[in-house]
Order: C-alpha cells, then sequence, then structure tokens
DNA sequence: CCCTGAACCTGACCGC
DNA sequence: TGCGGTCAGGTTCAGG
C-alpha cells in the first residue's frame, strides 16, 4: 500500500478527526512490530495531538510534549473507525479519544512501526539522516546529480535510497524512470546533469499526480474513512510487465534489481 | 565509504 | 484440498 501518495493520503484523511483531540487511552494488541513499541509510549495518553505531519513516509503526530511517529511500512493502514467496530485481524493498536471514534493501526506484515519519542521529531535517528522531500525546493536535478557523482549503483536504487530523496519507492520509481526515459539500471553516477533535471520534474510529476488521484493503490487498499480505494489504473510500467508499452507498444521488459520488480521499455529508454 | 543481500512477517497465488 | 515455492507497496543492518 504505502508510497509516499498513499502515506500522504492517509495524513489529508486523518488529520481532522485527529488534530485536536486528546488520546484517552490505548490498545495495543501486538506491539512486536519493525521495532518493538515501548512502554513509554503511555505517555501519550492525556496529551493533545495539535497537528499531523508527514516526513518521508513517516506519519508525525504531534503531541503536547512529545511525538507519535507512525511508518506504514509494505502493509499497514491506519483508518478513523467507530469505538465499537468491530476488532479484525491484524489490528495492533488502537489510539482511542474522548469522542465516539479511534484511530485504528492495522499491519498483516507487522513491516510497520509506532514509535513515541520526545525529542524533537526530526532529530529521531530515524528521520535525521533523510534526504529531501521530493516536493519541496530543497529537491533538484542538480541535488540528484551532485550526490550521485562516483556512485555506481543503477539510478533506480539510487533513487529509491532515501538517505537521496525520501518517498520514491518501488512503484514510482519505475513510473518516474520511465517518464523520464532512463533506462534503470544505468549507473547513477554516469547520467548528465541534463537529465537529472528531467528525472527530478518526472518525480515531482508523478507524485503529485498519485497525490491528486489519492493514491495509487493495489488490490484492496481502504482509505481512511473505510471506503475502498483505487486501483492501478494510470500506471505506465509498474505490473505490466510483457504488456505494450504506451508510447511505442514494444512488450515491457521486467527485471530485477536489487530483488524488486523493475520494468521498462527497452526502446524509449536508455 | 560503497555496495549487496539478508532479514523482518503474513497472505495471495500458482503449479503439481 | 493441500503443499511448497515465489512474490508483494519498505527499510535497516551485517558483511565483504
Amino acid at each position: 500500500m504505502p508510497e509516499l501518495p498513499e502515506v500522504e493520503t492517509t495524513r489529508r484523511g486523518i488529520a481532522p478527526h485527529v488534530e485536536g483531540k486528546i488520546v484517552q487511552s490505548l490498545t495495543i494488541r501486538q506491539g512486536n512490530l519493525r521495532w518493538p513499541i515501548t512502554e513509554s509510549i503511555q505517555q501519550l495518553i492525556g496529551q493533545r495531538i495539535s497537528a499531523v505531519e508527514r516526513r518521508g513516509k513517516y506519519l508525525l503526530f504531534i503531541a503536547t510534549s512529545g511525538t507519535l511517529l507512525v511508518h506504514l511500512g509494505m502493509s499497514g493502514s491506519l483508518r478513523i473507525v467507530p469505538k465499537d467496530l468491530p476488532v479484525e485481524k491484524h489490528d495492533h493498536v488502537d489510539f482511542v479519544f474522548g469522542d465516539q471514534r479511534l484511530l485504528r493501526f492495522n499491519d498483516p506484515r507487522r513491516f510497520g512501526s509506532v514509535l513515541w519519542t520526545t525529542d524533537p521529531p526530526l532529530q529521531h535517528p530515524l528521520l535525521k539522516d533523510l534526504g529531501p522531500e521530493p516536493l519541496l525546493p530543497d529537491f533538484s536535478g542538480h541535488w540528484l546529480f551532485e550526490l550521485s557523482r562516483g556512485k555506481t549503483v543503477p539510478v533506480k536504487s539510487f533513487l529509491m535510497d532515501s538517505h537521496v530523496v525520501v518517498g520514491v519507492g518501488n512503484i514510482y520509481a519505475n513510473e518516474a524512470l520511465f517518464k523520464s526515459r532512463i533506462l534503470p539500471t544505468r549507473q547513477a553516477g554516469k547520467i548528465s546533469w541534463q537529465r537529472y533535471q528531467v528525472l527530478a520534474e518526472c518525480i515531482q510529476a508523478v507524485l503529485k499526480e498519485a497525490i491528486d488521484q489519492g493514491g495509487t493503490t493495489l488490490r484492496n487498499f481502504v482509505n481512511e474513512s473505510g471506503k475502498p480505494g483505487y486501483f492501478k489504473q494510470q500506471l505506465e510500467v509498474y505490473g505490466r510487465g510483457g504488456l505494450g508499452c504506451n508510447r511505442c507498444r514494444t512488450p515491457l521488459t521486467e527485471i530485477r534489481i536489487a530483488n524488486r520488480s523493475t520494468v521498462y521499455c527497452r526502446f524509449c529508454q536508455h
């Protein structure tokens, strides 16, 4: 589920239901996530959440004297649900508010995380070394070009490194490379400044488009309102290996880079 | 420092 | 119907 557009869609969906609310209680049914949930999270009880922000794919719930960090991993989701909604499989954590609602974290694979920190959140070890936000001005082709010099990794792996830029996961790395007509296997350090300018613009375009759409989703994504989600209708290459390229009709090539599915057009991309 | 591959975990799907 | 293998949207970490 969660690439950056899905996380941003989640943030926008839940923020109005969470901001200004006081956390009345927590229900932790399964605390064994990517990292175990610590006892210190109990400090959140009684605190007011002033804002829901996002850094990369982390959601930041800014509380009175600390921050709740939530990462959705591969299969996590957050929904606002009525207090009496029956618990389902993989509903690991509930954040209960004073009204008739609660925030429910569900994550079948448990690669997600729920962390409490009293440090300034951006100084948290998991956040402090993250690269720029792709949709903010400090991200640019110039940044990609400078950082990539001397690097021999495939440009696709380079893009997916959160120390380079946050929020570009496997789906949108494939899509942005197709749009910019760059071969995913090309060595990051051998790509010109001009091409990185194009690539940076394509990354932004692809992410913005997906956010506008409410997030591209696979299978049974359920959004924060509990309504059925969207499907991967507008993807050009991801999930389309062997099917015709939308530009030239050549069957798309599917390979694995760093063990991740990679789809591209061997004629359009070079 | 750079890069690769393994690890974390469940569920869906495919071939036999 | 069952079983084993493979794959899935992410990220960190160990090891060469």
